[in-house]
DNA sequence: ATGAAAGCGCTAACAG
DNA sequence: CTGTTAGCGCTTTCAT
């Protein structure tokens, strides 16, 4: 038998190119390259120097395919949103990303859509790629895919939310207990007649529900009936969905003087048709948003809102996350990140 | 020798379980079950079926990272934004992580920060997973970014810029050109003192500087001026540097009639200050936005913007990507999808 | 239409 | 500290 011709090295540099030429190039064993590159504690002076000089002479780049293959590790972590456009999570993907990267993995993005269809195949996909984690905004709706997460082994973080029976890990908040505390605080205000406007998505719903609860039970709805006047407008919410939101409100029976929205985008809706209308906020009207966004300090007059910290939600489901990866437990698995009621000129 | 013992079987379904299993399962070579997997097609009837039984009754995910190391396909594209936060490029990535998923690709996220430093670890990170794309948000600054990727020889999309030199394939627009469109129509609407507030991001500025260019060529600068007043705000835009950028235009010498925009959240801020102190809008001072963001048709006064087909780059970026994976080539490998202006109100 | 063998590029486990 | 060996789970290539 004879040696086998060498192998034809491609013409692009960095392409094809293997830690085995990175090896060869630097006199040692591929695996002393590894080491080399990932542990470099654990390899001598001499033998680093010369693996890094021969990484920088090719430009070679490790496939990470393959390193996740061998150690089941894949420094991958995908984050599954219903819809990246809408401020609302923007935040916590944002401040996800960067805690990731800083920590050398990187963000799988996924969109699940507001309907359950789309969630199936995108579990599917996630899954195949096994990845270290994956962080979910919102509670993931289908018993099935839920079962399927669970049953996969892999890390899981839900967001946004508090359940009773989280799949595994949770950094979130009491939906109802926001409700509860911006009627509270409307009632504090000296407001005795309020309404609410919320977007059709079920965290939504929940945020109005606990609001007009609490407000009936305040006296501030119309003696006998037990709920406050809702408007409900398709998610995403818009600008105009609030503008046309007052409008319904305010040609329903029975005057307002103080309105929550389930949104920021909603809230300023709401204070460009109370101008229109010649409606004074917050003398005539009190308006409250949810989700603090950037823009809502600088309205005019600013907006009263409760406040997500959406980049600790991503900070903390970072940690979660790189904690189980490199095999330490987490001993809190449920974190309650709470909110904050910032107090402004709309109320 | 003895046979080895059988293989310990992982305790939960779905976990640790391979193709193998499956195909063993369904009385066929694993090579056989890979191919009714991928290419149903190629297998009979009777072997298809029981290969999808066993599939069904295991709750068997291939292991992605595996295919993509034998076959060299990822099915990853790579997608990298200055920043997520900033609702600009949020329609091109959800558009794109739509268009991907319905063709079975999944998209990886990386933010490359308004600074250089990161680019490179970015880079790297996502060279290393060798994905079948990479798309790119505005330009890739540093040029031995540009080189690395390149000679890596994965298919690079360009958006939202146009540059004579593109790396690879492109879809965007001229921002030279929008400076200009936009100094014009202030002019067709008889404005004669025109301003602008730009972020301090390379982009904006060039809109910024065209249009202003074009602003004294069309005679709306002080007379003897070579540009028009100019505020510079940072980057990302909000509505206070809006509300600061107005303020500032309207201290300096010279009044004012129309005031060019950066982005759509600035002229929102421009309008609540022009409102807060009584400035009519149009009749006084003409405002025009850049982004045509949702909110833009809901404002009072409607905001006359420059519209970016965001979703159409997205899509555009997304076939361009999967056509090269699929191992055909891309005639027109650069695409201007230009702009519109939208005429609303406030001019 | 189906299968056997080989190997993608890397790392775990075990030597030395 | 360094190297050898043996896979990770899949697909390619080449037979049958």
């Amino acid at each position: 038998m004879t040696a086998p011709a060498p192998v034809v090295r491609k013409g692009r540099k960095g392409a094809g190119l293997t830690l085995r030429d990175v090896a060869r190039l630097a006199g040692v064993a591929p695996i002393t390259a590894s080491r080399a590159l990932n542990t470099p504690d654990a390899v001598s002076e001499t033998v680093l120097k010369k693996v890094r000089e021969a990484v920088e002479r090719t430009g070679y780049v490790p496939n990470l395919l393959a390193g996740g293959l061998a150690s089941k590790k894949s420094r991958l972590v995908a984050a599954v949103v219903p819809t990246i456009v809408g401020p609302i999570f923007l935040e916590t993907v944002q401040s996800l990303t960067e805690a990731l990267a800083d920590a050398g993995y990187q963000l799988m993005l996924g969109q699940s859509g507001y309907e359950n269809s789309r969630e199936d195949a995108l579990l599917e996909a996630i899954i195949g790629r096994r990845p270290d984690g994956v962080v979910l905004t919102g509670i993931m709706r289908s018993a099935e895919s839920r079962k399927r997460l669970l049953a996969s082994g892999i890390p899981v973080v839900e967001t946004w939310d508090l359940t009773p029976t989280p799949i595994d890990m949770l950094v979130g908040f009491s939906h109802e207990r926001i409700g509860v505390a911006v009627a509270q605080h409307l009632h504090a205000a000296g407001r005795r007649r309020v309404a609410v406007i919320a977007g059709v998505d079920e965290r939504s719903r929940r945020r109005a529900r606990a609001f007009s609860d609490e407000a009936v039970r305040l006296g501030m709805a119309v003696a006998g009936r037990k709920e406050v006047p809702q408007c409900m407008v398709p998610a995403p919410t818009t600008l105009g969905s609030g503008r046309t939101g007052l409008a319904d409100l305010l040609g329903q029976d029975g005057a307002i003087d103080g309105v929550f929205c389930s949104s920021d985008i909603l809230a300023m809706g709401v204070m460009i048709e109370a101008q229109v209308r010649g409606v004074a906020i917050p003398s005539q009207l009190a308006v409250m948003g949810f989700g603090d966004l950037s823009f809502s300090r600088d309205l005019h007059p600013q907006l009263t809102t409760v406040r997500i910290d959406g980049t600790g939600i991503g900070k903390t489901a970072a940690r979660f996350i790189i904690e189980r990866a490199e095999g330490r437990e987490v001993p809190e698995r449920v974190q309650d990140i709470g909110f904050t009621i910032i107090e402004r000129q709309s109320v």
